[in-house]
DNA sequence: TGGCGATGTCAACAGCTGTTGGCCTACAGT
DNA sequence: ACTGTAGGCCAACAGCTGTTGACATCGCCA
């Protein structure tokens, strides 16, 4: 055989976060993802079920975030800013849930439950007041979130043209405020 | 006649913008909005043209913001939050904004208009370095959009859970330094 | 060699979309 | 009373969507 299933389901996979990315769930057709991925529309169905299947398989994300009790803890902001800016750059996934999240109600979710589960903890490890560890992940989310909204989806100018540095200069002491301070 | 057809317009106009707030784009079908506003989908064409010419129509804001060479120069970090969380609470337009510019590019191209065309100004009045004032109308519409992404859209449990007095006190700090400091 | 399961294609379905043109109806002006 | 016109409706179009089931083909295994 030409290929195994698995070959053919990875290849149906990365085009639809490509496609998911770019385009948001409504307008990221089956067929036009089966055509980026060499198959029939047919074939997304029989590895997938239907397009929400596709789309909970394209919109697993992992933020991988570093243990910031590891470092010294007046530099876990400019360390967490500088950490969500790498994962933005190289995960589509991120990109998927916030083109996707704004108008879609299942994504949305599944957006809730990542900051849930992996920025929350993070936050209340770091946190000498547990009641207020959700407020500031919160807090954190805002800031961290509306760079990625303005500088990867929106595309204001004056945020695309700042460097990495200078990004991680300006956060970093906002989200240093919001986590620990 | 029952009606003029400025009212008929109007009427289409209130639902749209109830549609376009809600659904985003794409989901926004102009059958839903006819129904809503108790006619036919062809007046909508009559009346607006097409698709496109409603949503300019609809996606029409004007954020007010106040003179904020009028305040405290100490005191336009929590000025500005505060404007900004009254404008996005009483004004679907900002939904209509954020919802289908993530998705819609024509829609992000309004979005970039009006922050040049209505942050931009404001900053660079209040900016000593007029060089730097783009950059720090940028900033200031990352954390002012996050929030709202957060608060409004992905609505997120603990900013939700947030009070508007609580936000200015935490966001306040950071927008100051970022427009003044 | 024969067959069988996996891999893949084709054509069609039912439903929805934006959009169009023709038709109706009720009122204002004469 | 007659007519013009503005406001509104209806039916249909062409296109796209997710989804389905029948059919084809290839290569392994008996």
């Amino acid at each position: 055989m030409r290929r195994t299933s698995e070959d053919t389901k990875a290849a149906i996979l990365v085009a639809a976060r490509e496609r998911f990315a770019s385009d948001g769930y409504e307008r990221a057709t089956i067929r036009a993802i089966a055509s980026d991925a060499g198959i029939d529309p047919s074939m997304v169905m029989r590895y997938y079920g239907n397009k929400d299947g596709l789309f909970a398989a394209a919109a697993d994300v992992d933020l991988r975030f570093p243990d910031l009790a590891a470092v010294p803890r007046e530099e876990v902001g400019r360390t967490l800013v500088a950490h969500f800016l790498d994962r933005w750059e190289d995960d589509e996934g991120m990109m998927i849930l916030l083109r996707t999240g704004v108008t879609n109600e299942g994504a949305a979710e599944r957006m809730r439950e990542i900051f849930a589960a992996q920025l929350g903890p993070l936050v209340a490890r770091l946190s000498a007041d547990p009641a207020q560890a959700a407020l500031r992940a919160g807090l954190t989310a805002t800031q961290v979130l509306g760079m990625a909204l303005c500088r990867y989806v929106l595309r204001l100018p004056p945020v695309v043209a700042m460097s990495r540095e200078e990004i991680v200069d300006w956060l970093g002491p906002t989200v240093q405020r919001y986590l620990a301070e």
